[in-house]
DNA sequence: CAGCCAATGCAACAATGTTGCATCGATAAG
DNA sequence: CTTATCGATGCAACATTGTTGCATTGGCTG
């Protein structure tokens, strides 16, 4: 995840983090980039292009076009601090910017929340799987939607 | 998977069966739905949406509404029969209508070709990650993509 | 300060997906 | 056979999501 306490402290410093990923590799971190990984870090949700469209609008006070919010989101996905949850054509922040990227997403059907894992056991299976076949894996999609603990708790 | 020989009578036999797994829940099984259906087992690829209904409409000599379209992919879906690849906004037919259905898709960025299996394994894996976190997994998004065998061994 | 290149603004457009309502057609009841 | 019913389709308009090209800005470097 995803602060699973949001407490102030660890969400400025997995934006931190994030930032300074992107800065040892000599990339541009703009003022528009940190809004917007700023604003993915809070939400802890996926959130679409066009929401975030609008709340930068807001937060920057000036209209931002959707080619700006894509191409900001491909940047950060490029450099694996964000990524894209492709079932719900919506984005969220990462807090494993490895180079080898294969986290599994649990996104809750109910609160919209976004849990990421990684699974070395699991990357080890696909590996295999795809050995078999003779197949080499350049990108992985693993996404899981459901209940998370929190809504089962609550409403099940 | 996909017929790996592509032979009419592995293909009919794949179109055959999901048309009987629909009708043993006593869903109908249009014109419409068989012709989507055999396009997808047909293609073995990925296919949009749009793209099936041009397709569609010359085969059956009228145009298709995307509406239409949409409608029928959500019914093959529904039924296990096909499959949304979400990271290609494209449908492929599927050759495990099971109950719970937890596959996982391999599909070539050169050729499009789309490979699908099931793992046991994994699947027990993703059960675990999930009991973990308290997480009720509904639906299930595995998609790997890359090269497969065939591509390799020519381009590579 | 000058020059360069990446990042952004802007506008138009393209692709994908949805909704509401009218109509058709298959199945079931009479 | 006729009629009632309900699901499937046609159709049109619309909503959302994503892209392209080109002009402009802005930050780093020499």
């Amino acid at each position: 995840m995803t602060h699973s306490r949001d407490d102030e402290t660890s969400l400025h410093e997995g934006i931190q983090s994030a930032i300074d990923v992107c800065r040892l590799r000599g990339a541009q971190v703009t003022p528009l980039r940190e809004a917007v990984l700023t604003a993915l870090w809070t939400a802890a949700r996926p959130i679409g292009a066009y929401e975030l469209r609008d709340e930068l609008s807001e937060t920057l006070g000036r209209t931002i076009s959707p080619a700006s919010i894509y191409r900001t989101l491909d940047f950060l996905c490029g450099q694996g601090v964000a990524a894209r949850i492709e079932s719900r054509n919506a984005y969220v922040a990462c807090s494993h910017p490895a180079e080898e990227h294969a986290c599994v997403h649990f996104v809750c059907n109910d609160c919209g929340s976004s849990s990421e894992i990684e699974n070395k056991k699991l990357e080890r299976l696909l590996a295999a799987d795809a050995k078999e076949l003779g197949f080499s894996i350049g990108h992985r999609v693993i996404e899981l939607s459901g209940s998370c603990a929190a809504c089962q708790g609550g409403a099940k």
